[in-house]
DNA sequence: GCAAAAGTGTTGGGCATACACCCATGA
DNA sequence: TCATGGGTGTATGCCCAACACTTTTGC
């Protein structure tokens, strides 16, 4: 019965992404902790337990506000992971307990997606930190069940972008070339796209306009730039906004 | 600091939904308690909160359980709801100790969607369960953030819908008329649909297959029935399902 | 016979798909 | 001059939206 029983305690979780002009990065905390009397280094999405007078939403904030004190970024809530078998490896939960100084029993956290521009979020303080963008496909065994997390993450992107393509320009830089965009695609949908028929979808965007700039010094031929103007989207799309 | 306060409380709600051919329903639960020495009655979305050893998707299963023993639903998490001014209401808090004889902080809760055959689940045992069909247009001032909640689940369905239309078939009788179902989507978008191409798009669904049966006594011409056959959407859909 | 809802086809426009060649640049 | 990626147009099929009249039935 609840009453006899440690009361789960609440977490928040976040799942930031970026991507590069070639792959989806995650950011990842590393931890260090002992294993018994082993000593062991992996990794774990930034995230904490709430404070009692916290909305959820404001940890998530502050949260990356704690990492990236100025970035701007895209964020969510998608999805709470409760099952008891969260705290299954023993290693997770002495971990915890030392870093918060109090007993453990079952933790409740809430995973908010974070889509940020990498551009504009690569200096953090990492040494203090311990940050760190790591490419999503080199990710290895995660802390607490944050594989799954980012697995359902992802998923979650792709169901954005297609509910609504906008979503990405979160994550270009503020000026991008139309390759950029497309491998953008390529990546989160796993799937070649033609380039023809990509240039005309995007020229059909009018919130999407290209400049009078192009790459330099590239071999080859170089390549235009383009940027999102916020204001025509909204103006075209009668002031949706997330 | 987290230490020197009150865990939060973690519960999870349902919101189970229903379509009775008309318009939408939700279940709720009828609430008595005393507003300082005032009684009052009002409604809530049936919920709880979770046993310390119960994974949330367990809770929410049972919790329909208890309610329809046997019908069966589509049950889906969508969101956690975890503001502090949930609990704002001293009301609220009041019945809530009382119901559950501890000191009650704050409660982040889990909500959950269920999509029920309104016919499959007319009979639970109303008396015991105080459990009440309510239009949703027609839904009251709610405990808590309930009405809140009720509010995202609507969009969510929409959503579900959307990403894939198979999903109205939780809700529609066994056998329907194209009415029926060409109503669902006109409640649930809100706006009318043209009759040719919606009987066009349903006799384009091979898992939507006509039944020789038809009404009977109504004042008009009587309408064909129909049945969704969950092995041929199976087949077409490459074996998804949610 | 009338009121009320069921049923049924065609057309046009827009959008996604498929597909191949020349261009600019640095090395 | 070559290797590398950038940039461009057309033709096709499909899906969606618009639109009006006849049928059946109970009263």
């Amino acid at each position: 019965m609840y009453l006899d029983s440690i009361y789960p305690h609440v977490s928040v979780d976040c799942v930031i992404l970026g991507f590069d002009g070639n792959q989806f990065h995650v950011l990842l905390m590393q931890r260090t902790g002992l294993d018994g009397s082993q000593p062991f280094n992996d990794m774990k999405l930034p995230g904490r337990l709430i404070y009692a007078n916290e909305d959820l939403d404001a940890a998530a904030q502050q949260i990356m506000n704690g990492i990236f004190p100025s970035a701007q970024s895209f964020l969510t809530q998608f999805k709470c992971f409760g099952s008891q078998d969260r705290t299954a490896n023993p290693r997770d939960v002495h971990w915890l307990e030392n870093a918060v100084k109090q007993k453990i029993g079952r933790i409740v956290t809430v995973a908010y997606l974070n889509l940020v521009r990498i551009s504009d979020a690569m200096h953090f303080a990492s040494d203090t930190l311990q940050a760190k963008w790591v490419p999503v496909k080199e990710v290895g065994s995660l802390a607490f069940d944050h594989n799954t997390i980012l697995l359902e993450a992802m998923q979650e992107v792709r169901k954005f972008v297609n509910m609504d393509p906008y979503v990405v320009f979160n994550l270009l830089p503020k000026k991008f070339t139309a390759s950029q965009m497309r491998t953008l695609f390529e990546q989160l949908f796993d799937q070649k796209m033609d380039v023809r028929n990509f240039s005309k979808k995007m020229s059909s965007m009018d919130f999407v306009v290209p400049l009078d700039e192009y790459e330099q010094n590239v071999a080859h031929r170089a390549a235009r730039y383009y940027r999102f103007d916020r204001k025509l989207y909204i103006k075209s799309h009668g002031g949706f906004s997330f």
